[in-house]
DNA sequence: CGCTCTATTTATAAGAG
DNA sequence: TCTCTTATAAATAGAGC
């Protein structure tokens, strides 16, 4: 298992680029989780897979629509 | 060094905390760049600390918000 | 798909400079 | 605050079900 130093270079194997994209989609939103959690941070990811589907994570109470326009808006005053 | 399992509660003291973002977020970006290449993935991630700065990572070509924008095209259209 | 298992790689907390 | 070190915790590739 892990056999080797992971080549960061995309997967040419459908099922197991779609297997990786699975397990480490879950590891970032956790990873994102625990920044938030630590750091008391607004947190926002956004995935679009080469499939066309949309996952996303976000620690806003307001969701992540708001979380955006909020950060928008502190572009726009700064 | 790592002396203890960590507990994901927020840090209290100041110093900790900066420090444990600045660190983590690095992770969190290079996470989701290896996620973008390995699974050719578009990717966003925000974050807002809580000394209210902002920090982003995206690796669509065209920058966060058209990655934004085509997403909730395709949410509109599904 | 979506789990579990586990050897191994990777991330990182704390310390030192 | 940045960089490097290093022990340790955490993530994960590949396999099996």
């Amino acid at each position: 298992m892990v056999r080797g130093k992971t080549v960061i270079e995309k997967i040419e194997n459908t099922t197991s680029r779609q297997v990786t994209f699975s397990k480490r989609k879950g590891g970032l939103f956790k990873k994102a989780r625990e920044l938030g959690v630590l750091c008391d941070a607004q947190v926002g990811v956004l995935l679009f897979s080469n499939t066309g589907r949309l996952y996303d994570y976000s620690n806003s109470n307001t969701g992540y629509t708001t979380l955006y326009r909020s950060i928008c808006l502190s572009i726009y005053l700064s």
